[in-house]
Order: structure tokens, then C-alpha cells, then sequence
DNA sequence: GCGGATCAC
DNA sequence: TATGGTGATCCGC
């Protein structure tokens, strides 16, 4: 029935369900040290010890889901075969020279990756635990040692199956504090290769280490990176694996080419570059997960290079975004520029926990009102408020739902977003019944900082929020900032352009730096002064409290004043606009996270 | 703007 | 006995 002999899934009706095996494994398959295990024996295990739990019912619904949407890619892809598309090869051959146009292998990018991050940190106070297998976490496992992996467990793994795997695995419960103490002080190694090097996460990071190889003009690019893990090595005593690329795409691949303990470089050079990624597995690239590989290997590509041959048909089969990541992704294309992740902005805050199954409009309030609790405190922390919120649920069966609402002001307090919240949960709950929970989630969006004086605009987002009751709707009777924003014809980046015009024109008036301007973690908030506040608009000296200042400068933003501003500067924004760095697959997991992942459950420092 | 899905770590 | 948490992005509506 498959047209294609996908290699993943040969038999989608046979009943051997190799797919939901596949996915059963787990997400971390290109993992280093799995090389000798006995994956079919491994995944008998896992299927064996899931079987019949509410998880695996979950997994097969999706995992049939999935072969039906691939069913459809199948058919879609039987009638492009059938069309004439040549002229569309052509159109892809022009892009294809385009984007080789805009090739740049003029840096050298370095992926640093920490071996088995957590597991070698334990090793460090346990050296015992090197020669048996250990896994650090409970529940879900966070990672484990190399010895662990030999036995076919991995990070992201159930304990109770790689407790099956392995019978005499070793579990450490985590010690966060550890193991960023551990990574501040890798940190201070690379520091010295790369003064704007990129904390990717707290065991990552990407290095440009093009300024230091011009001033040292008598090494290269391997010996530097050997001596960088060497310096680490020693300091630490924390094996790291690193990658060198002209871009942090292959660096990235690159950094897992030789792992643990080595590296792996990808030369400046256009035709070694193509010749990798001719036979690299489309997983391995960041991106494609199991979904997506599972997608592709029933169209036929199962290497970059089969990207190629089927150009014509793949950019008609996927939408417009993903093509284009498809088609930088076999030309071995990336971004080249590396900076610190203080520059990035955080664009939501959320936080969510797994309980026994929950039900009842008690508990559910009860839980509701904590977590409710900890978002406010996280956002307390962070100095942020948000505007949207996110109620997110899972079933005792697995489903996700979640219902978000934008409301009319920011919030944060504990109370609001509670009060907020409980008509989501409700509306929940009346839609899927019988409504048990084992997960719960509050997220926030629309962040606008709560700090005073700082680049966000937050003296007028935050305006309502200091006016108690009834009155806040009175402060904007003729609407929103957002509604005089946009006007519905204007194309989304105007709109963008416009919003930034704004903050940079009241940034300016305000004498501060844009929000993009790269800055120390806490400028002064130069807008206090003494129990005096000055007015970003007219310079007025006003006394310091919210209600008066916000009422203030609510007055003196009419829309003519902001018209004139947002022209003004959008003139300005135009001409010094710098050239922006796309990215097809941007770049997710940003900013400092409570707890970073898998293989780094953890804050990004600094 | 909303909700689901995917991905990384 | 019993499969995580945080954040981002994309798609289709």
C-alpha cells in the first residue's frame, strides 16, 4: 500500500506496529552510546513493559493519527508525481542559486556539548558510580551515564523500564545547584575563545572563534578547539564533545559526529559541506524529531541528499517554512552569527506540574489557586506581567487542551490570575468529561515588564493595572493601544514595524537604551528621580506614584501624539533597520527556562 | 487571536 | 508501582 518502501514504517497494517515501536523508543535514538545496543531487543522491552497503560493507548491514538496524515502525504505526493513539474524545478533552482548566493563560509562556528552532562557531574563526587550504571532522575529520567546507555536506558525514559532494562541501574536524585556551579565554571573557559559566546542550554554552547583565530594567526581552527576542550577538561575535569562549522546548524551535527570526548570538523568549504549533508540522516539534523522524520521517510528522504532528487515534488508537499528549512538544510546553510542569550527576548512564563489524577471542583480550585500561586511568584521574579493566559490541562488519558484568553490589561498577581483562569478550567472541564486531570498548567504571554523605566513600553501596558475596579475600563474609552495599532490592512511586519517605531520613539524620549540594544543585565531606571518621575512625553516633573503618573501620561498619549511619534521614527527605524538574520527553523527554548530540558533540567546562567 | 501539534533541551 | 517541565514556533482555522 505504501508506495514508498519506507524503511521506518514497511508494513503500516501488518499489525507489528513498527512505527509505534519506533516512537516508543523515545526522542534521544541518535543519542551517542547506543551503537552496540540491541535495538530490537530494546524495543520488545519497552513495548513489552508499556503495554496495556493508559500512556501506550495514548501513544497508539496518536501514533495512528499520524499514519493517516501520512496516508494523505502519500496521496498528495501520488498526484504531484503525475503533474508536469518542470517549470516548478525551475522555480526551486532559482531559489536554490539564491540561496547560494547568500552562502557565508567566512566564520568558524564551534559547538561545544558537555558529555553526559549531569551524569559526569555526579561521577565528579562519586567516582564509583563511573564503573556502574547510573541515571539521574526519578520518574522520567534526566540522563544517564554511558555505562546506563549500554544497556539500551536513556534521558527522557521511564524509571520504571529502564529499571527493566537494567535491573541494577544506579538513581541519583538532582542537584541543580551542582551542576550550574559546574557549568559557570566550563563557562569561564570559553569565555576566553569567544567573549560573546551563545549558552544554548547549561550544558551548550556556540562559540564564533573567527576573532580568535585572527589573533592567533599561527594555529587552526581544530588545535584551538582541541585545546579549549583540553583547558576544560582540565579545570573541570568535564569531558566535552565540540563541533566546527562554517554555521551553527552543522556545528551543531558536527558536535555528535564524535561523541563523548571528541570532535568533528566540517571544513569552509562549500563542496565538503554538500558532501556531509549528502548522506546525513535527516534527523540529525535540529528539527526534524520523530514526526517530522517519519514524514519525510514516507516520501522518500531518508538523507539530506534526497532532498535534492525530490525538489520538485517537497516544495509543492510542505508549506512554504518548511520547505525553505528543508532546502537550507541540504544545502548545509546556517546562521553564522553568535551572540549572548541576555539579547533574546522572553515571550512567555509559564508553569505546570503532573499529579495523581485529579478531579472535583474543589481539588481542582485547590489546584488551581497553587499553581496559580507559583506563576505569580516566577513572575515576581522575572519583573514580568502578561496580558494573555493559558489554562493547560491533561487527561487522565493523555490529551492536552489548554483555552487561552487575552484580556484587556496585564496581570500577575496570584488573585488575578486565578480569577482569570477558573472560567478556562471550567469551560474545560464542561467540554471533556469525565474531566480527570493529571496535569495542570498556567502560562501567561504578552509579557510587558513590571519594571520601571526599562525598554517595554510598561508604563502604558501596565496603565490599567494600577487602577483598581470598575475605572480601568474607563482609561481607554475609545479602546485599546491595540486597537489603534492596527488597522486590519496593514501587513503584520508594518504593524511589528510601527510597535517597535513606538517603544523606540518613547525609549529615546525616555533617554534609554532600545530594547534591542545589547546592555547590561539591569540598566539604572534612570526615569526615578528622587520621588519625582519624569513624563516620557512632555518632561514634566511629576510625583512618584503609579496612579497619578500613569493618569498623566494616559493624557498626554493622545493619538495625535502618538501618530507624529510612530512617523517620525518609523522614517528613522527604516534607513538604520539592520539587515536581519532568518532563520527558516527559528530558534526555540530561548530564554532562561526553570528548568532547561532533559539533558539540562536547568536556568540558563547569566 | 485560538487551539493543537511538534520540537528542543 | 504506573512516562516531565519550560518555552518557542508553526499551521489551520
Amino acid at each position: 500500500m505504501a508506495s514508498e518502501d519506507s524503511k521506518l514504517t514497511p508494513e503500516i497494517e501488518g499489525g507489528d506496529r513498527a512505527s509505534l515501536r519506533h516512537s516508543l523508543l523515545g526522542p534521544s535514538l541518535l543519542k551517542a552510546g547506543q551503537d552496540k545496543v540491541d535495538q530490537k531487543k530494546v524495543g520488545e522491552i519497552i513495548y513489552n513493559a508499556s503495554k496495556g497503560s493508559k500512556f501506550f493507548k495514548h501513544e497508539e491514538r496518536r501514533d495512528q493519527q499520524l499514519t493517516k496524515r501520512i496516508e494523505i502525504i502519500q496521496r498528495r505526493k501520488k498526484h504531484l508525481e503525475s503533474l508536469d513539474l518542470s517549470s516548478q524545478i525551475r522555480r526551486v533552482d532559482e531559489e536554490i542559486a539564491a540561496s547560494e548566493a547568500s552562502r557565508d563560509l567566512s566564520q568558524i562556528i564551534v559547538h561545544v556539548d558537555c558529555d553526559a552532562f549531569y551524569a559526569s557531574v555526579e561521577e565528579l563526587d562519586r567516582p564509583e558510580l563511573k564503573e556502574v550504571p547510573m541515571a539521574v532522575g526519578g520518574g522520567v529520567l534526566t540522563t544517564c551515564n554511558y555505562k546506563a546507555r549500554g544497556f539500551g536506558v536513556r534521558s527522557g525514559m521511564a524509571g520504571y523500564i529502564a529499571k527493566q532494562l537494567c535491573p541494577q541501574l544506579v538513581f541519583l536524585p538532582l542537584s541543580f545547584h551542582k551542576y550550574t556551579a559546574k557549568a559557570e565554571e566550563i563557562r569561564e573557559i570559553l569565555v576566553k575563545y569567544d567573549g560573546r559566546y551563545e549558552a544554548a542550554s547549561v550544558d551548550e554552547a556556540f562559540l564564533n572563534i573567527t576573532g580568535y583565530l585572527e589573533d592567533h594567526r599561527d594555529t587552526t581552527p581544530d588545535k584551538v578547539v582541541e585545546q579549549l576542550r583540553r583547558e576544560v577538561l582540565e579545570h573541570t575535569k568535564i569531558s566535552v564533545s565540540a563541533g566546527i562549522a562554517p554555521n551553527a546548524r552543522l556545528a551543531k551535527v558536527a558536535s555528535n559526529q564524535n561523541k563523548p570526548n571528541g570532535q568533528f570538523r566540517i571544513p569552509n568549504d562549500r563542496e565538503a559541506v554538500m558532501h556531509f549533508m549528502r548522506t546525513l540522516p535527516v534527523r540529525r539534523v535540529n528539527g526534524v524529531g520523530r514526526v517530522f522524520e517519519r514524514e519525510l521517510d514516507a516520501v522518500g528522504v531518508r538523507t539530506w541528499g534526497d532532498v535534492f532528487a525530490l525538489r520538485g515534488i517537497l516544495s509543492k508537499l510542505f508549506s512554504k517554512k518548511a520547505w525553505s528549512f528543508l532546502l537550507n538544510s541540504y544545502l548545509g546553510l546556517g546562521r553564522t552569527c553568535i551572540h549572548p542569550v541576555a539579547e533574546y527576548e522572553r515571550k512567555s512564563l509559564g508553569t505546570e506540574s503532573t499529579f495523581k489524577d485529579l478531579s472535583g471542583p474543589g481539588p481542582l480550585r485547590d489546584k488551581l489557586r497553587s499553581t496559580a500561586q507559583e506563576l505569580e511568584r516566577d513572575l515576581l521574579a522575572a519583573n514580568l506581567a502578561g496580558r494573555t493566559i493559558t489554562v493547560k490541562v491533561k487527561l487522565h488519558t493523555y490529551q492536552v487542551h489548554s483555552r487561552q484568553k487575552a484580556l484587556h490589561r496585564v496581570i500577575s498577581s496570584a488573585e488575578d490570575l486565578y480569577n482569570h483562569a477558573l472560567p478556562l478550567l471550567q469551560e474545560l472541564e464542561g467540554e471533556f468529561q469525565p474531566f480527570k486531570i493529571r496535569l495542570m498548567g498556567l502560562r501567561v504571554t504578552q509579557l510587558s515588564s513590571t519594571r520601571k523605566g526599562t525598554g517595554k513600553m510598561n508604563f502604558f501596558k501596565n496603565l490599567p493595572q494600577s487602577i483598581e475596579g470598575e475605572a480601568e475600563w474607563e482609561a481607554w474609552p475609545e479602546g485599546s493601544l491595540d486597537g489603534l495599532l492596527s488597522s486590519g490592512h496593514l501587513s503584520q511586519e508594518v504593524q511589528d514595524e510601527e510597535q517597535l517605531a513606538i517603544e523606540e520613539a518613547l525609549n529615546a524620549s525616555l533617554n534609554m537604551p532600545a530594547r534591542d540594544t545589547p546592555q547590561d543585565p539591569s540598566p539604572p531606571p534612570k526615569m526615578v528621580l528622587k520621588e519625582r518621575w519624569e513624563c516620557p512625553i512632555c518632561a514634566r516633573s511629576l510625583p512618584a506614584d503609579d496612579a497619578v503618573f500613569n493618569e498623566h501620561v494616559d493624557f498626554c498619549l493622545s493619538r495625535e501624539t502618538i501618530r507624529e511619534v510612530v512617523q517620525e521614527s518609523a522614517g528613522v527605524r527604516l534607513v538604520k533597520e539592520p539587515e536581519r538574520k532568518k532563520d527558516a527553523k527559528a530558534r526555540p527554548g530561548r530564554p532562561g527556562s526553570k528548568h532547561g530540558g532533559m539533558d539540562s533540567y536547568f536556568p540558563k546562567l547569566q
